[in-house]
RNA sequence: GGCCCCGUGGUGUAGUGGACUAACAUGCCACCCUGUCACGGUGGAGAUCGGGGGUUCGAAUCCCCCCGGGGUCGCCA
């Protein structure tokens, strides 16, 4: 090693120590005689001293040196003078007087701060990455998430599961996702593609024998990204043999709690975690990943809506939609600049627009409201007693604002929930120290594709119905439940997974309903059925999303934030800027030849 | 593909029709400085304001197109 000590590491207990270090220099600060460098590695920072009395060489050789040299200090560990210790540094009380120093290489200026907290532009940032993970916010989400996989391991480790790596090159299989693929070499004209997720290998494992599975897993989806989306995430991937719902559930609900308390034990989670149908949580939230460190919750105003005059509540309900809403408690008193900026935003996600009710600015008790109060388009189609029925509903006082959607059920809900997490955000509703966990079960086992004008999987084909629904399959499929199961925290959908089909009996009857010929069951996925004939047990799982896991441990609002080499938005790494052209003979071995684009 | 936001010395910002010959901070360079720690002092270099076109007597500023980036809807079994 070029090192006997890490920068970080001294301290008063090494006093008189000789010592070597190597590291970056993070600040120079010369005063014509005296040097200091605070020298830093990944361990911290400790400020060296070169002195031209005790080393005229050393003080030549350091005054050259400048942001981010790398070199090498030899030298002797002592405390600082009376009055100079730093107590901002950890490693304040000492310095290291330099006895012999080189500069190992030289840098140029880097293109950004690296000693500083700024905010930088990504770009630049995504470019110069290596820089970027010099940076301590990066450095120190990098070493949370090592944590946290670590602690993930242990755990799972502990409870008996073995981690098994499966194949990045394996099969197109059409559903879901758009596909990575990987032409193939050997075989002409044909491709491998990256998988989604190690849904189906990881289903073999189990008829393997395997019981208790895990991988960290990473996953390939061409879709396009979001602040918590990636081309290219990892999966903290597990299934198990001989499990129900509660088994994985409480498996999860111990992991995270015990997640939390290693890595962020300043953090609360509440305990036991929440549990909520799927159509519960989207009539009380308008989403099956609601935020519960607040509430704010919906309410269906429809049968109060459909008594009024007013036409756009009318007009919606006769075309089957339904009128719902929350309460902004005390912003009776918003402006109209404020309530443009809630009206425009309902209407970017499509919905026709906000109908706002401002109910007055006085505060106190609903009953005594009056209409005069009440500032609202519909107000004048509305009596007195609508109103105060629509605000008990919504839980609203004197003095508050009601938000109201009509429209479209599914785009009601939406935007009613992108609308309720803009008022916690307004509204600072949130206790920063929470992890609210909450589990969200009994997901309809399909969903009516229109476009498709076929049925689609909720989560993915090898999810079970209820035992109870097996019947309705064939009589009425959009009633059945399937055995499915989310994570989410925070208003993240962390995971999903589910107890899966066991039988290949079962499983044609699904896939046939998916829309499926036999013959294209029998290519694409022939290889699950037969597995299933030799003595599968009955299995089930769950997929994480370890990037928002790390984020929200972290903190960030971004999964790039924790991932050492995103790609940005348009899926490109902007370090090796790929993706990139290749030779022509690269592509007369892939047996490719590229076509003109329009 | 739609919608919204952003683009000004290396970095981060200010500037929303004339006083901008583009400001401030920091960084960078030079010189001075032996106890600093975001060291201090003096001086200096550095942006034709993302690109193109237009309106105007005059554009960083207004309009149009394009490029790059971010957020989001669609999409994500």
């Amino acid at each position: 090693m070029l090192k006997s000590h890490s920068c970080g590491e001294l301290s008063k207990k090494d006093v008189g120590a000789e010592v070597t270090l190597a590291g970056w220099v993070d600040r120079r600060r010369d005063h014509g005689g005296l040097i200091f460098i605070d020298l830093r590695d990944r361990e911290g920072i400790v400020q060296v001293v070169f002195n031209p009395e005790t080393s005229p060489s050393c003080h030549k050789i350091a005054s050259q040196m400048r942001s981010e040299y790398v070199i090498r200090v030899g030298g002797e560990v002592a405390l600082r003078p009376e009055g100079t210790v730093n107590p901002k540094l950890p490693t304040g009380e000492i310095e290291v007087i330099a006895r012999n120093t080189d500069i190992l290489n030289p840098s140029k200026t880097p293109p950004f701060y690296i000693n500083e907290e700024i905010e930088v532009e990504e770009n630049l940032r995504l470019k110069y990455r290596y820089l970027d993970l010099r940076r301590a916010r990066m450095k120190e989400n990098l070493l949370l998430r090592h944590r946290a996989v670590k602690f993930i391991r242990d755990f799972l480790d502990a409870k008996g599961f073995i981690e098994v790596e499966t194949p990045i090159l394996i099969k197109s299989t059409p559903e879901g996702a758009r596909d990575y693929l990987v032409p193939s070499r050997v075989h002409p004209g044909k491709f491998y593609a990256l998988p989604q997720s190690p849904q189906q290998l990881k289903q073999l494992l189990m008829i393997a024998g395997v019981e208790k599975y895990f991988q960290i897993a990473k996953c390939f989806r061409d879709e396009d990204t979001r602040a918590d989306r990636q081309p290219e995430f990892t999966q903290l991937d597990l299934e198990m043999s001989f499990v129900q719902e509660e088994d994985i559930l409480s498996l999860m609900e111990e992991l995270f709690t015990a997640l939390v308390a290693a890595i962020k034990p300043e953090m609360r989670v509440t305990k036991p975690f929440p549990r909520l149908t799927y159509a519960e949580a989207m009539e009380r939230y308008g989403t099956d990943k609601p935020d519960l460190r607040f509430g704010l919750e919906l309410g269906d105003l429809t049968d109060i809506a459909a008594q009024s005059e007013f036409s756009i509540f009318r007009s919606a309900i006769a075309e089957g939609g339904k009128v719902k809403g929350i309460c902004a408690p005390g912003c009776g008193g918003y402006s109209r600049r404020q309530l443009d900026e809630l009206n425009k935003l309902v209407q970017s996600l499509g919905a026709g627009g906000l109908v706002t009710m401002s109910l007055g600015t006085a505060g106190g008790n609903l009953n005594d409201l009056t209409i005069k109060e009440v500032k609202s388009v519909a107000a004048r189609f509305l009596t007195i007693d609508q109103i105060k029925q629509m605000g008990q509903r919504l839980g609203a006082k004197r003095g508050d604002l009601l938000l109201i959607v009509a429209g479209n059920p599914g785009l009601v809900d939406m935007t009613l929930s992108e609308l309720r997490q803009e008022m916690g955000r307004r509204l600072k509703l949130a206790d920063p120290n929470l992890f609210a966990f909450a589990f969200v079960e009994d997901f309809p086992l399909l969903r009516w594709d229109e476009e498709a004008k076929r049925w689609d999987s909720e989560h993915h084909p090898f999810t079970a119905p209820r035992d109870e629904d097996v019947p309705l399959l064939d009589s009425a499929p959009e009633k059945v439940l399937g055995r499915h199961y989310d994570v989410v925290c925070n208003g993240y959908e962390i995971g999903g997974g589910s107890i899966r089909i066991y039988t290949s009996e079962l499983q044609r009857k699904v896939f046939r309903l998916l829309g499926y010929s036999d013959e294209e069951i029998d290519s694409r996925f022939g290889h699950m059925l037969e597995a299933f004939q030799y003595g599968a047990p009955p299995h089930g799982g769950i997929a994480l999303g370890l990037d928002r896991i790390v984020m929200l441990l972290a903190g960030e609002e971004n999964i790039r934030e924790v991932i050492a080499f995103p790609k940005n938005q348009s899926a490109a790494d902007l370090t090796f800027d790929a993706p990139s052209p290749v030779s022509q003979e690269q592509l007369a071995e892939l047996h490719l030849r590229l076509r003109e684009e329009r």
